[in-house]
RNA sequence: GGCGGGGUAGCCAAGUGGUAAGGCACGGCUCUGCAAAAGCUGCAUUCGUCGGUUCGAUUCCGACCCUCGCCUCCA
């Protein structure tokens, strides 16, 4: 098979291209993911993009790059606000725990999550986010309005020759500016300006830092910008987050980094932008009113697996709006159940045999590569997945199959895995009162009791355990 | 009003200027005492509608219909 090279979608470009990192070895990749703004139970919706960035973070990898993976936790925002100054809570108390939980749900759906110094807080980061401000008031980029708030002109900007509207094509004089714009609002010069720091007012109680312009707080979308050039450095490769952010945060993002000019000469802020599309729940956009709202922990208390949810959530391209349904929900499970079973024949016949090392790279693994390099394509690389259950299926049915070929075939599926991490099916053993009654039907079908050995099959089932009779004995299954 | 996605089988969803991947569901078969969330296998003369270009269009062009998103809260 033809060799190939990953091509992703650049929103900055518009255009499928190679995706090639700053670094001339072509090896080290700085990737900043726009995280989660802790103020509730992460959505379904939310997870689809943090699904979507492990996906892109784990192919870089398969890939040989080595990512240095950030990703922002929002903690201080007008929604956290609002819920610190109900709840009574302090803003750190509040925002720990649903950062808690939402790292926690990020296991669940099995995403690697950045190193500790990786997962940068807003409120960790005033002093850098001041001096970014600084930068741009020293160029004349940002202004200090009557009211205490610092915002960034638009105009000023573009005066000094930089473009603002790189992600989406803006024009101004058609925009229906105004319509959605009234309490965020305090003196800008221009409609378009937008905070850099916010004076403090009093509803924001304790939640307030001092700065050169009075106390206050940072604006949306500048804490973005300062972390990831903190971390990252000032011109780094790869950002990415949901498809709503194009406009106005990261474009907002790009004026703020660009603006400050603190990028080598012709670098710029970031290489390569990628957006994830949104997902309507049950055909309609999720809402808490038409019951279609889910938070993971929602799904799993209906009984589904994180695995079953990450395993859904990667069966459709990220650039198109995904339907995600129960019934799709059911259809992942019945999926995993197919590889599962091929890959636990795999295991059972590879034994503890060790694979002798392979010349060529399988079939299975090229195709798939040559899937996944096409803009991450999912859909085709789950049908090199399957056509591979298949033909693996048909050669373990003829007997075709040597324990050396089934470690090598393992290897391969392992390989694969390293990216759609759905890990190994939970081996959850039997206990010990379940493997008793598996024994007793097997006595029962030796005495040609059926009728007490369907029995024993449906006391099963209600336990939770499926029990398939195989050349070799009875297996059980939990459901 | 501006900008940008979509409309492919019952459902989800790829794809290509040369005759439609894959998954789920469903049917058939195998295995089985019967089964199985086990295995194999079948399942779109057709890709929103109407025109155009072409030897050939689901794919390119034009018009239209429907649908979703963004336009300063948002994954």
């Amino acid at each position: 098979m033809e060799e190939t090279r990953l091509h992703l979608f650049n929103t900055l470009t518009r255009q499928v291209e190679e995706f090639r990192p700053f670094d001339e070895a072509g090896k080290t990749v700085g990737m900043y993911c726009c995280g989660p703004t802790v103020y509730d139970f992460g959505h379904i919706g939310n997870f689809r993009t943090f699904v979507f960035a492990d996906l892109v973070r784990r192919y870089l990898e398969f890939r040989g790059f080595k990512v240095n993976h950030v990703m922002n936790i929002t903690d201080v925002e007008d929604k956290i606000i609002r819920r610190v100054r109900e709840t009574g809570k302090s803003l750190k108390e509040f925002t720990a725990g649903y950062t808690d939980v939402f790292l926690q749900d990020l296991k669940e759906l099995n995403c690697l999550v950045p190193e500790e110094k990786n997962l940068p807080r807003a409120t960790e980061h005033i002093p850098q986010i001041i001096d970014l401000i600084e930068k741009l008031v020293a160029r004349g980029i940002a202004y200090r309005a009557t009211d205490g708030s610092v915002y960034f002109s638009i105009e000023k900007y573009r005066g000094c020759g930089c473009r603002y509207g790189q992600l989406v094509n803006l024009n101004f004089e058609a925009m229906r500016v105004g319509e959605r714009v009234a309490s965020d609002e305090y003196d800008k010069e221009s409609v378009a300006d937008f905070a850099l720091w916010k004076a403090r007012v009093p509803d924001d109680g304790d939640v307030f830092w001092p700065s050169p312009w009075g106390e206050g707080r940072p604006g949306w979308h500048i804490e973005c910008s300062a972390m990831s050039m903190a971390l990252l450095g000032p011109s780094f490769d790869l950002h990415l987050g949901g498809e709503d952010l194009t406009f106005p945060h990261h474009e907002d993002e790009i004026a703020q980094s660009e603006g400050a000019g603190v990028q080598p000469a012709g670098r710029p802020f970031v290489k390569h932008w990628l957006h994830g599309a949104h997902l309507l729940v049950e055909g309609k956009k999720m809402s808490k009113s038409l019951g279609n709202y889910f938070t993971v922990r929602d799904l799993l208390a209906k009984g589904f697996t994180g695995r079953e949810i990450r395993c859904l959530l990667l069966s459709a391209s990220y650039r198109e709006t995904f339907n995600f349904t129960l019934a799709g929900l059911e259809g992942a499970r019945a999926q995993l159940a197919r590889i599962d079973e091929c890959v636990g024949k795999l295991r059972e016949l590879a034994g503890s045999t060790v694979a002798s090392a392979s010349p060529s790279v399988p079939a299975l693994v090229t195709g798939f590569t040559a899937a996944m390099d096409s803009d991450l394509n999912v859909s085709a690389a789950w049908a090199v997945v399957f056509d591979w259950v298949r033909d693996t299926n048909r050669s373990l049915a003829a007997n075709e199959l040597t324990p050396a070929l089934a470690t090598a075939a393992l290897a391969a599926w392992e390989r694969l895995d390293t990216v759609l991490g759905l890990g190994a099916k939970p081996t959850g053993e039997a206990p010990a009162d379940i493997v008793a009654l598996a024994n007793e039907r097997v006595a029962a079908k030796k005495a040609k009791d059926f009728a007490r050995a369907d029995a024993i099959r449906a006391e099963l089932k209600a336990k939770g355990w499926v029990v398939e009779d195989t050349a070799k004995g009875p297996k059980l299954k939990k459901i």
